[in-house]
DNA sequence: ACCCAGGGTCATA
DNA sequence: TATGACCATGGG
């Protein structure tokens, strides 16, 4: 088995994922921070909150009181660290003169600058390199690391660059191109995400194929 | 009633 | 470097 022939199983099972579901740049990322270690059933309650107070935007949530914030956030879980760091990032983004601005550095700096900000980990950072600024790297979350540990491709107790760069390098032998390494990025962490939630449910505490927590050998 | 989710930070050793 | 505590809502 090759990272790239489990893709090709995956997303013949699943067919396209067309990710991520947001309609604006600005909504992916604040959709990122939401999401950690969160259903995204809750992001989106909040989400919605965000938009019916017409609060969706860089300037209002920078400029909102974070009390007021965490208020509208609250479905997401962990509202009071989430609307700090919500507003750590969005300060930050003003800073660095908006999306425009940002838009237009180099992959490294741009992960690098997200990473800077207090609340935007490795993963929540790739979230928005790959999906929001669609440039390749490869998101790895718990899913990833349990089913590729389960698959025996990967140890599962690696640090966090290592497996990116492992599932890089893995897929970069067949596909070289920056634009359709894009593409297979987006789909690929997506139908891992659609899979292991398919799995499951379907079969709590299997001890095989089953991906959450207790039931994975790793971790 | 229990398990957990598309993590990250901080204090401690 | 590596553990552990902590954050919190809502669905299965």
């Amino acid at each position: 088995m090759t990272f790239l022939s489990i893709y090709r199983s995956l997303h013949r099972h699943y067919g396209p994922q067309h990710w991520w579901p947001g309609e604006t740049l600005f909504e992916i990322m604040v959709g990122a921070v939401l999401t950690q270690n969160t259903a995204w059933s809750n992001v989106e309650k909040a989400i919605t909150n965000l938009k019916r107070a017409r609060a969706l935007s860089l300037s209002k949530i920078a400029a909102m009181p974070v009390q007021e914030l965490a208020r509208l956030i609250k479905p997401a879980g962990y509202f009071n660290v989430k609307a700090r760091r919500l507003q750590n990032f969005c300060h930050w983004l003003q800073q660095q003169g908006g999306e425009k601005i940002v838009q237009q550095w180099d992959d490294n700096r741009l992960r690098h600058g997200l990473l800077s900000v207090n609340g935007v980990g490795p993963e929540t950072a790739d979230d928005m390199v790959l999906y929001a600024f669609e440039r390749p790297v490869f998101v790895i979350d718990a899913y990833t690391r349990r089913l590729f540990a389960r698959l025996g491709l990967v140890g599962g107790d690696e640090g966090y660059e290592t497996l990116r760069h492992l599932f890089e390098s893995g897929l970069s032998k067949t596909v070289k191109q920056r634009e359709e390494q894009v593409k297979l990025y987006n789909e690929y962490h997506a139908l891992i995400v659609i899979h292991a939630k398919d799995v499951c449910r379907k079969r709590p505490r299997c001890g095989e194929c089953c991906l959450r927590r207790q039931c994975a050998a790793v971790e």
